[in-house]
DNA sequence: CTCAACGATGTTACCGGTAACATTGGCGAG
DNA sequence: CTCGCCAATGTTACCGGTAACATCGTTGAG
């Protein structure tokens, strides 16, 4: 019936038309600028939508209008505990106004970031997302060129080119000082975690390092030889703790490293904070389950996938904003007193 | 210089077609089946495609092929402790193969789930991956003309015509029983969530049921009101424990449920096992870090992404596989003894 | 030596929408 | 009554690839 090539099969916009009556254009105005098309045209559209259960082919759309209703996210990985919020959020506020998200994980290489840029771009995204300021040339590159609103979250580093949302992970560091400080404690110990290339958890060191020397005194990083979190955590407690001149309170680099050495401690013997204030990042799903509870400060995960989404809507022009659209965006942690420290 | 219509501004298969003097359909073949391609284009064609930074469009290559490369997933929830693992698995072995993954939540709920699905096939999806076998009659009539692959996860149901990537609910209920039984436990009770719209989750306690009758045993399902699990678990503890003939052993339908009911326990001077076995489901990652350690069941949420991605790349001929593809894929469940049960 | 078969490459049209411009009819101002 | 403007709708071509078929030069069997 139809030329040679066969298609998927599905309604187009121009079935539409025919049984409508109208030409395609007036059925591509129905769903882009309704109000454009008048009231007995959109009925009779209507219907013929109805009747044709039809679906309008976002590919075909995005080529045409070079404007794709995609946007893309790297992110290190999604099951690790605290991206999933930031993702969620992210992902709802976007669906809410017609764009999908595209997801890839880098697994903190920023090798595999590349990778998925570029993977990425081949959908012609209306925006992308990275995770931390850190990337390879390749992929400086490639974003510079892109044409399209660019997000750096869960860093923030104002004097970089692309919109920023996220913390100061130095200023937790500090923050973390500043509370154990506050509590007595002098000997204050930071456990940093061996995981290769979480870039971020060392500007939280750093912030600990200038604290400490700011208060006058000595900045004391353990650096674990295990990988995994709960062991590295172990071996933490173990080499702070169990010493002539112990530790009065420990930073670890996060939730996880936290829980090991506790546990680990208790099951040794040791009672916290009593024994030694312990001190997470990240406020993990289980921190308000532990004996004690743990004390953390949480990161703006959700809030962050928010404010992204938001301002790449705007930038689209797809959510009213009067002036400028913020570059940066500076989100408050939140230090969450529990009972281990 | 060119039509009135600008494109993306970036290079395309005719930009590079000339200036590796050749036409347009030798580089998409260039892409698509090297092999037919003489050394000495392939050579050209790869210097121009370095010179002009291209890459090509998917939007474009999919629409004239009509076979995209976008898999789809709904999933209740990103931030969950457990589906994050199903995603994470299953977006890495697609990406491995050139397929990029689309992610909705649905929140348990059937009609988000069906507005994400529709959503979705605008896209034309290579594949479509549901959660669960219980879904909306419009997402039921979406999927059965969808003419794609279709694969439903995380539960099983033999009868149903998706391709089947789970494990038995109602398994994981008789299972706990089983093992509490053998421990000498009688009086055996089971938590509900009262979280609407986790079926799944139900069929977790018929099978509680289903085992306990069998046993010649009274089932005991304790219905929490509190919708927030920690809360929810703290009140089935109290109910459960702390009256005349109290149970022995209770089994609750997730970790979240179980690891509030402990702690609430802990709290109050209980102690456990001694003072009631505790049960759980999910293998989170917090349940080794409790103190007791949770006893559980690890569903295999890992595992189920990548055969859902596997079983999908076979469908699509990305893979190679002799015989016929399997439609039911039953995956086994790990009972994981620890310290509360 | 002839011709079919085959490998390598090109031509054309089409996938399903939409931008840009054209057309039409109704209405108010002059 | 004529003209100009505007709102509603249509025509045409194009977005950037690829399917289908055509073409051309080689090669090997008969």
């Amino acid at each position: 019936m139809s030329g040679k090539r066969k298609g998927l099969g599905r309604a187009t916009v121009h079935d539409v038309a025919k049984l409508a009556g109208v030409s395609s254009i007036t059925v591509s105005r129905y769903f882009k600028q309704p109000d454009v098309v008048s009231e007995a045209l959109r009925l009779r559209i209507a219907e013929a939508v109805q009747t044709l259960d039809y679906l309008p082919n976002q590919a075909a759309g995005g080529l045409a209008s070079t404007r794709g209703r995609i946007v893309a996210m790297v992110i290190p990985n999604i099951s690790g505990p605290i991206f999933a919020n930031t993702i969620q959020s992210f992902s709802d506020v976007l669906n809410r106004h017609g764009y999908q998200l595209l997801l890839a994980s880098s697994y903190f290489s920023v090798e595999k970031e590349e990778d998925a840029v570029r993977a990425f771009l081949g959908w012609s995204p209306a925006a992308l997302v990275l995770t931390s300021q850190y990337h390879s040339a390749g992929t400086e590159r490639l974003i510079a060129k892109a044409g399209i609103p660019i997000v750096e979250t869960w860093d923030y580093a104002p004097e970089r080119q692309p919109l920023q949302v996220g913390f100061s992970h130095l200023e937790v560091g500090r923050q973390a000082v500043e509370y154990l400080h506050g509590k007595g404690h002098r000997r204050i110990a930071f456990v940093q975690n061996s995981l290769v290339g979480d870039l971020s958890a060392l500007d939280r060191r750093d912030g600990y390092m200038a604290r400490m020397t700011e208060q006058g005194l000595e900045p004391w990083v353990f650096v674990p030889t295990e990988a995994d979190p709960f062991e590295a955590g172990r071996q933490a407690i173990n080499s702070l703790l169990q010493r002539k001149q112990p530790a009065e309170a420990v930073i670890f680099a996060n939730d996880n490293l936290a829980a090991g050495g506790m546990l680990a401690g208790l099951r040794a013997g040791m009672r916290f904070p009593q024994d030694g204030a312990i001190f997470g990042f990240g406020n993990y799903a289980f921190s308000e389950l532990l004996l004690p509870s743990l004390t953390t400060i949480r990161p703006p995960a959700r809030e962050i996938g928010e404010v992204a989404a938001l301002r790449i809507l705007q930038a689209l022009g797809e959510v009213e904003i009067e002036g400028e659209i913020p570059h940066l965006n500076l989100l408050d942690c939140e230090l969450i007193q529990r009972e281990s420290a």
